[in-house]
DNA sequence: CGTGTTTATCGTCAGGCAGACGACTATGAT
DNA sequence: ATCATAGTCGTCTGCCTGACGATAAACACG
């Protein structure tokens, strides 16, 4: 079949980002109130569409910093303060997502330390974080005036995928870290595990697995007090991506 | 900013696949010769545009059933033969990618057993069975005359991460079963992990990992001699698709 | 028909890591 | 001074893994 300029068909290319963070011990995501049809009112991830000279990641890093004012964590500068994680989730592209046209999204997963309060084009109204939980069992009530609406298009399904993904990665890799200040103690890290698996971890044991896991933690030599109790050491993230082994996520 | 249709470049939307096997003791990818510019005549993998009204996943499975004659293994009927294992890779859409307009492919990865010989549109000299490291090793040469040339577009790279990603995933999942045959022995299945991981397992503490896993290895009561020596059993896949403690892969 | 080769399968043993949990320490609150 | 809160260090036990010996059942060959 030779090639034919006009044998493919157009789409939009969007990408919708999921940002996590943690707030007061609970997993929350960052969701957008939409100003236009369809599903105006309705609240959605964040995203937009792809420009034309732009690559995928440059285009969620955009927006993630115009919707949070995060700016992307550089692997090459790891102390750079203020940072996030993005990378690439998955690409949703259904035809019939978007009502009004054939549009592929590709999703990114974007981890935040939890400092910013929420803005949209300056709006504090029309963006929130929302603890994920709520955000995913809204999917359940379908019956009008039965708690909030979901989220709009496809994008509970894409959150979920995005919180799975953020569940499974924080076990092999040091993303975890992502969640933190630049210099945070073992309990806070714990406190990060706990709120985005759900689960309570003993403390002693997570103590001995992170501070013996070569390359995970690099301590600052400082100590704090900002949780009460006893002070703690401050760590910073060591340069190890990929633990090994392991944490290990309890079952069920 | 308020919704206007002409806000958006048009993109093109292709699939790209990533199809490995195992085939004499060596992990094997899918190359077909390009027939037309850009890179006409050079390997590449295969793919093509995806329909208005196909889903990505739609479009993946048609292009895998062109390319090889392949069905995608329903979960819903894990019992069928000759099926395939298909998920999404991830999607690259850097914007010159392409010479000739803007396009954002959506890898997909698909596990096929060792089977068919290949076929594009009929002639078995336009496809082929490739050592990944064979395919792999092209990118290093840059010079003209020293071996083969690399893949087209950015397909070593999209190739590259496809092998990672069958390499990280039988770790901790059933998917190895999906390069086997339908009834297959220990020995069998060994031989798909020392070829995919491009290392040497003990036969001994391998045969007591994976029958000692639940779920994961269901005996049929058959025996084989295919591979010589004396009579193995015959295994189907269990129905168990994530093996927790995971498989561990010998490092470096 | 024995003998060697090949592959499969079972067993043993030592080291490492994780879960359960006791004990002690250093702060702030009352 | 006492209590509550968090952090940190140890101990013990069970499980899993890697290393490796030993046996079993087929085939090939003389």
């Amino acid at each position: 079949m030779p090639y034919d300029p006009s044998a493919f068909p157009p789409f939009a290319v969007t990408v919708d980002l999921v940002v996590l963070t943690v707030r007061r011990h609970s997993l929350c995501a960052l969701a957008v109130r939409r100003g236009e049809p369809p599903f105006q009112g309705r609240w959605a991830l964040p995203g937009g569409f792809v420009r034309a000279d732009e690559d995928l990641a440059q285009a969620a890093a955009r927006e993630l910093a115009e919707e949070t004012g995060l700016c992307v964590h550089d692997p090459a500068a790891p102390t750079q303060d203020n940072g996030a994680h993005l990378e690439q989730l998955a690409t949703y592209g259904d035809h019939e997502r978007d009502p009004r046209m054939r549009v592929v999204s590709v999703a990114h997963l974007a981890l935040a330390p939890d400092l910013p309060a929420p803005r949209a084009g300056g709006d504090a109204s029309n963006a929130r974080w929302a603890p994920v939980e709520e955000l995913l069992e809204q999917a359940g009530y379908g019956r009008d005036g039965e708690g909030p609406a979901p989220l709009a298009f496809d994008h509970t399904h894409i959150l979920a995928d995005g919180v799975e993904r953020a569940r499974s990665k924080i076990e092999y890799s040091s993303l975890a870290t992502a969640f933190c200040p630049p210099e945070f103690t073992v309990g806070e890290l714990r406190r990060v595990y706990e709120a985005v698996w759900g689960v309570a971890l003993d403390p002693r044991n997570f103590h001995r697995k992170v501070t013996g896991t070569p390359g995970f933690l690099v301590p600052t030599g400082g100590t704090t007090t900002r949780q009460g109790g006893r002070p703690a050491q401050l760590f910073r993230a060591g340069g190890a991506t990929l633990l090994n082994p392991p944490m290990l996520r309890p079952e069920v």
